[in-house]
DNA sequence: CTTTAGCACTCTCAATGTTGGAGTGCTAAT
DNA sequence: ATTAGCACTCCAACATTGAGAGTGCTAAAG
């Protein structure tokens, strides 16, 4: 894209700030009235014709006031976005929150999905933080009745995945115990696949628990088992452009279906703890996201166990508050995560 | 409620179902055509009018056809109701999907969301199954880092619940397992209040793992706890009642709030396993609800684990083949507790 | 060469008829 | 008790209209 004037940059990042705000077209006059430009609105209609040009803006029909395309804000978030920092109010109620609840990771997850939610106006999605690829840290077993055996298997990193499991005979605690114990010395500190070649080395059922355990530990190894939080679903409903309920069925579908967020978690989000994504409009990517963006941040302790959180909304979203609220509700997580799991 | 003569019951039930078809106020011309009734439609709207004036149905306005009342639902749902049984087809396909589900809980507890959605195409509620009240069973206690340390708490009849925990001093992994067997012996197949009383016989580090999980169990015994899974959420878009967007705000919001749901299921649900509990627009107590039915049940191992699945949807709903879609669910799902947990 | 005032034109949106059909309630006859 | 017939009501869908907002272009001014 050929670079733009500053004159015409103030008018996009105008005409995109109006248009979050108030979801109509924008139309050269009212632009000028409103932000007191110093040039007339004849002026600002050559502008816009300019940009409508470039590709940056759009008329929906013609004599009706200009939108930001897709192109536009992908411009304006990459070049012109003044992130909007939280206030210090805002940021020490959403610390005060995480602080006091109960330290167990699912309720930050589900606070973080709330206070999203809260802060962007738009849906939100949180999934458990998890380690990269699952390492083995603890077995146990616990008899329930009879030949019925409820395996835990604990990772490191704290994640922690239950089975039920059938044996070929009934087995009495003291046993199962043991065998626990001797899976636990065995695999400790092992991979998947470690895991996997263990299960020559002992009795059948031993080895049948092994199995098992490597095979659980494979489902883990996807970028987003675990479970997923959303919140906020209620919001995009608020949004203008999801009054017409197929367009908000359409968004609500996204939100819903597992395999659709699994799926863009795993192609947009960044490995590393740190940055924030931002995909616009689908990106071309997704046909299904047309509409929709979403700002994606990574967070956890990197190596240990990282989760993943973002909001989901209309492409018409405030960026400079929604990515400064992943961010800041990102960083808080990956402290406690960090703090909890040691790094 | 007077009762009403055989004919008035046929055409009440005709009215209920052409309604819950078409979401079309329903006129006397339609009704004798469509099934061929032997009467004319003078005749009908005599009998209509008198159902007005008993209250089970009622007019949009002058001049529009019937629609059946909140009271004429409960009527039809208590007293005309012939339940669709599911097709022997269907119901060997969801046992089919159910019986190659990973045996986990919560893999249950999704599909049971999930097809529920499918079957009755509104929104499904379904809650992991946890016992009335908790129990203790094993404590695990895994160091992960410094001070920091994973607690395990499980539970009778398989709920695990983890909580991160900092002790006051450092402690090795050795001293962790003894502390741990200590408890156990001590607590096992304890309440919640009884384990608290313990929480003075040991050392103050002691002490302070024994509060928490007093703590912990003592929030477990609330109806909900646990993760509720929703689905079909979509379903309710698609509904024509729906189609407003704060209606669909509204019933949205009633699903995706926890307290909302818990509060229903504490006061609607039936303490036992087995029966089918049908909420017909609030029935007076929930404001909230006016525009919408729940089809509830409990399912489980009575005594041992319990939990709570129904759907949500607009009153105008088709019960018969809710109910037996609900009942079907909730059967295979008890079955699954049961074979798992024991009796 | 850039900016601006002025003007004719376009298109939407909301408000306001208009009309047809579906449905009712009543009355009188069967 | 049932039914045919009729006058009446009301909604829903479709056109019509006018105001408002916005544009693009041209010609004059800086």
């Amino acid at each position: 894209m050929q670079s733009l004037t500053e004159r015409q940059e103030t008018i996009l990042a105008l005409i995109v700030h109006e248009y979050i705000e108030s979801a109509k077209p924008v139309g050269s006059k009212k632009l000028v009235k409103k932000y007191s430009l110093g040039i007339s609105s004849a002026t600002v209609r050559n502008e816009m014709a300019a940009l409508s040009d470039t590709g940056v803006l759009r008329q929906p029909h013609t004599s009706a006031g200009r939108v930001p395309t897709e192109t536009g804000y992908r411009y304006f978030v990459r070049r012109l976005l003044g992130e909007t920092e939280l206030s210090s109010d805002e940021k020490r109620m959403i610390s005060h929150q995480f602080h006091q609840a109960p330290a167990e990771v699912d309720e930050w997850v589900r606070l973080s999905a709330s206070i999203l939610a809260q802060l962007s106006r738009v849906a939100s999605v949180v999934t458990t933080p998890h380690p990269d690829r699952a390492i083995f840290k603890h077995l146990e077993l616990i008899n329930t009745s009879g030949r019925q055996v409820l395996l835990v298997l604990i990772l490191q990193g704290g994640d922690v995945r239950q089975q039920m499991l059938t044996l070929r005979d009934v087995v009495d605690q003291t046993r199962l115990t043991a065998m626990a114990d001797r899976v636990t010395t065995t695999c400790l500190g092992m991979y998947a696949e470690a895991v996997a070649n263990q299960a020559v080395n002992f009795t059948d059922m031993e080895n049948d628990v092994i199995r098992l355990i490597a095979d659980i530990m494979a489902r883990s190894d996807a970028v987003s088992a675990g479970d997923i939080h959303r919140d906020g679903l209620t919001n995009v409903l608020n949004q203008p452009e999801f009054a017409s309920s197929d367009k908000a069925r359409n968004a609500l579908r996204l939100l819903e279906e597992r395999g659709f967020l699994e799926e863009v978690l795993a192609k947009a989000l960044s490995p590393r703890v740190g940055g924030i994504q931002v995909v616009i409009g689908g990106e071309g990517a997704w046909e299904e996201l047309k509409d929709c963006s979403m700002v994606l941040a990574r967070y956890g302790a990197q190596g240990y166990a990282t989760g993943a959180m973002g909001v989901l909304g209309p492409i018409r979203m405030s960026y400079g508050r929604t990515i400064s609220a992943v961010r800041y509700v990102a960083g808080l997580m990956s402290d406690l995560v960090i703090e909890a799991f040691g790094s």
